[in-house]
DNA sequence: CAGCATCCCGGCAGATACTG
DNA sequence: CAGTATCTGCCGGGATGCTG
């Protein structure tokens, strides 16, 4: 992280690449209920849970741009269409664990800290 | 935020926690800025580079009220202000540098995705 | 220099209905 | 079941100007 002399916490640094990509609402769980092999869309739906339609291709479409995630539709019967984790993807998912676990272990003084922001003075 | 019964990985969970509070744009560089000592609003300003006075505030103002910043005044002459991590806060900061890690290694990749991504169909 | 008030814009996300 | 098309609301972010 220190290999960019003097520069590596500034605004404009390939070390904001994850939070670009992650930074959207859903990119995270997507990616995470992908972990561990390719899953159909109703799949993913089923499994995350509270994801439109909609925003579930967004989010993959999304991913798929970024090289995150690959596309892949077999010309069966009935067609059938699977998203998979790209390599790159693959790379990204202890970073992701990091984060899981670091809300598991701080999630509760988080929303205590809230609660105390928003009941004090206001 | 309802609550579903199930595993770690679906869409509302402690796990996500650190997203939401990592999902803004300058969310993690405020952070990264203040790893190693408390910074007056100008310093930062400086140190990061390219966010205006308000986005700072608000971005400050965010992160003071999920825990993670406090704000100190201090009543010299002339008047001081600054910031700092809280506990919480600096049990981020592994968090974070693996994110940067992780960006400095496969941003490349990433920017050489979507270049990919963009001029095929075209 | 800290910080707030306004106005503006764009993108994310949700709901709904429709096509293959 | 996969995917698209609208329409809508919200919020983050930028620009500018003003106050203490």
């Amino acid at each position: 992280m220190d290999e960019i002399p003097g520069q590596t916490y500034l605004a404009d640094c390939r070390a904001r690449a994850a939070f670009d990509l992650l930074g959207n609402t859903w990119s995270p769980v997507v990616l995470w209920a992908l972990r561990d092999a390719p899953r159909r869309p109703g799949a993913l739906r089923t499994r995350i849970g509270g994801i439109s339609a909609k925003v579930l291709t967004e989010t993959l479409r999304r991913l798929e741009h970024n090289g995150l995630v690959e596309r892949c539709s077999y010309p069966e019967s009935p067609p059938r269409v699977e998203y998979a984790l790209t390599p790159l993807g693959r790379t990204l998912l202890p970073a992701l664990e990091t984060l899981g676990v670091w809300g598991s272990r701080h999630g509760d003084a988080v929303l205590a800290a809230q609660d105390r922001a928003e009941e004090s003075p206001r």
